[in-house]
DNA sequence: TCGTGGTTAACGGTATACAATAAGCAGTCT
DNA sequence: AGACTGCTTATTGTATACCGTTAACCACGA
């Protein structure tokens, strides 16, 4: 426990990558494509060998994936992939209400002209894919836009709340995502119009719409 | 990767508990009384030393309270106890104003007669222990009532997140809690008066008047 | 059908080793 | 003195081997 100078750590750290947060990646992506199945068993030992790397690299992710929500350790147990229940699934819908329509509003409150241009831009690409049917570009311009608005809001902690959460809200409600981007991309302009209009509760509004929109998108039975 | 039946892992788990979440509230906890200083530097090895457990197990903890916010973790420089900027604690302010907000709010929609009569007793009795001045019972009944208002709320994701923020709260604020501590429980009273009439915007409402009161008296000089 | 007990696979945790690297130090040059 | 250079050291990142414990599986007998 050494005492460093105050500002010792504020130098700029180089750009290290860690093997852990490698695997992670690696490990979320494998779960939101939907390779390793809901209530599927994971086992250290046999993820170590496929991904070539130590168990202790392994444990360490499926630590993150645990926090994150996406699989469960049960000690002495297990670990699984999470099962998510439709309780489970409307607690999230109710949670991303929350927290994207205060980004949103704060957005509104505190956009810079930079700002707004970059978000018109950004949604403006983004309607003009799904037009075309470019549906390999939409998940891109959608984390830029999500992570635009969360610069706009200037908030860290309520963008780190929300970014921790965004991987499982794309989990859940990916599999109905495609088929309404047009309109979806069309509600992101909307947000984009009270935000330049410094509309708080517009901006909060137009983002409950949306969310609400893919909700009850995400509730249709399957087709 | 072994396929189990679909409700395996259901099965309630037995009561075990991880070391490293042990190691992981201990670190925490140390943290919390300030005897481990915000900006000092971690080093693996002694704490490895001090706790008498191995450097995985720290490693572990570390990683977890990285994620909490407690500590910084820069690759291949150090891990450094947080050192949260005024902006930081601003932004915090104002997610706990927004998420603290709509458990009050939920709480009063969802809330049964049990969960009152719970709510209120807790209440009663945090009032009566600062007026006592038993300012050592005051942390626990703290966390129970904010446990019963999340139960009371219904919503598992939305308890995680402010759970996970909890914590740090607890750090930001503690300096100043228990001064005004029995004001702070007329508050939660008021909180619980809401919720009896099953009125979401004025428990909303008492909840943000609790946090702002509680906010302010953070930024006043300390003394 | 129901225990009952042994076997095994996996986990929880420890100890140890080693390459990579950031920080500190000493000396050297200017 | 100040700036550059290279060596040394402390610490981290990662791998590996090992062992006790336990949950799940299996076989067997009542």
């Amino acid at each position: 426990m050494v005492q460093m100078p105050d500002d010792y750590w504020l130098s700029v750290g180089l750009d290290h990558r860690s093997l852990g947060q490698t695997i992670t990646e690696r490990l979320r992506d494998q779960i939101l494509i939907n390779q390793l199945k809901p209530g599927e068993r994971l086992i250290a030992d046999d993820l170590a060998l496929t991904f070539g790397v130590s168990r202790s690299m392994i444990r360490e992710a499926l630590l993150l994936l645990a926090t994150e929500g996406f699989i469960n350790i049960i000690p002495r147990k297990g670990t699984f992939v999470t099962q998510m229940s439709a309780k489970q699934a409307n607690d999230l819908f109710e949670v991303r209400l929350l927290l994207e329509g205060q980004v949103a509003s704060l957005a509104a409150e505190r956009r810079t002209d930079e700002n707004l241009r970059d978000l018109r831009e950004t949604a403006d690409r983004g309607l003009a894919a799904a037009l075309a049917g470019n549906v390999d570009q939409l998940p891109a311009l959608n984390t830029r836009f999500h992570n635009l608005l969360a610069d706009t809001a200037d908030n860290d902690y309520l963008t780190e709340t929300l970014s921790r959460l965004s991987n499982i809200i794309q989990w859940v409600y990916s599999r109905r995502i495609i088929e309404r981007s047009t309109d979806s991309w069309k509600e992101h302009l909307r947000i984009v119009d009270a935000i330049e209009q410094m509309d708080p509760n517009a901006a909060k509004a137009a983002a409950h719409d949306h969310i609400t929109r893919a909700w009850a998108a995400y509730q249709q039975p399957a087709g």
